[in-house]
DNA sequence: CCTACCGATCGGTAGG
DNA sequence: CCTACCGATCGGTAGG
């Protein structure tokens, strides 16, 4: 009675996801519909449940899967022999592209997280804020170093990842604004701002 | 047989209005049901229809109210004869005690008006856009006269404003940072990074 | 302000 | 992958 998904169904799942993504994104969780979704892909909605389990299990996948790529990239460039603030530009520049490359998952992860169910969303809330955490860790280490001039380190994260965040709302062809001078103005801004 | 709304109910609906924005806030529009919201007020989901025509105009009311206070607030410190710095200072320090001190109403304006239904979309849209023109203004100004060096003013904006907004995810009794602290390292991280 | 109720739409299942 | 359908819930109205 119970559906077994098994996992040589991942590709046509993946464009599940994928597809959920944009639609998440634009019409948000609560107002996308399955139908709509299936509609999207080209069948009737009852046939998404050969897939997936639930409409939950999709935003579930859309935020794990797009929280470890940033969990993965930023431990592998905290790891790195830079300097601090050279890590910094580094993560600055990974958020960045982040956004602009994998613009509808990373937008559903930031904004329909809350949707998730237990013990998903404090799953959620624990990864964030453990991501949030090492960056933290890092400007502390250096104020510590005197690379980076003495402030509240939870605010320099603050400020910086949600100044990354608001890419969302960059129009991409308007304004004739590269891509390049766009990450380095932000990165400019940034950490000018905080260095000594 | 259609309802007539009297300004005279001003008061009741803007209990509504307040109410409908800390659950907007907190479910998101579309999963925030108006039986929810009657039963916040004590009331049954039919008597809201006495103070109000719909579930939308709520959204409208919220999204337009702030949006004007932003609006009225940024022209009044323009006309002013400060500084640029010293105006973009106080744009922000505006910036960061809205979200401090209206935190449903701004939170659920920046979220949730992908949910205003035309011509209201397009009107909230259009006065955002006006709004962030005139703070982009500003800067250039600002580069003009030398004050501020030269970079993207669309790209400082948005740096700016999305650092900002990003006070939504601030925590605020924990982490024993003071208003005072906060908002001074955000000011000097922001305009610190942009000045010569 | 209430009770009673409507048509629409939702996520999901049964069964093939 | 489909048709047929279910129970729940939605925004909103009628009528008092």
């Amino acid at each position: 009675m119970a559906k077994i998904i098994t996992q040589k169904n991942g590709t046509r799942k993946d464009v599940i996801i994928q597809k959920a993504a944009a639609l998440y994104k634009s019409k948000s969780y609560t107002a996308a519909s399955m139908r709509e979704l299936a509609e999207s892909l080209g069948v009737e909605a009852p046939s998404l449940y050969n897939h997936i389990g639930s409409k939950g299990e999709l935003l579930e996948a859309i935020c794990f899967r797009t929280g470890n790529r940033f969990i993965d990239q930023v431990r592998l460039i905290s790891e790195g022999e830079e300097s601090i603030v050279q890590k910094l530009e580094a993560i600055i520049r990974f958020h960045i592209r982040m956004m602009l490359e994998n613009f509808d998952e990373v937008f559903v992860a930031n904004h329909e997280w809350k949707h998730l169910q237990e013990p998903f969303l404090s799953d959620f809330l624990n990864i964030r804020r453990t991501y949030e955490k090492s960056i933290i860790d890092l400007i502390q280490q250096g104020i510590d170093r005197g690379e980076i001039k003495p402030l509240n380190p939870y605010v320099a994260v603050l400020t910086i990842l949600s100044a990354v965040r608001g890419l969302e709302f960059w129009q991409r062809n308007k304004k004739n604004v590269s891509q390049q001078v766009l990450e380095n103005d932000m990165v400019n801004h940034l950490l000018n701002g905080l260095t000594t």
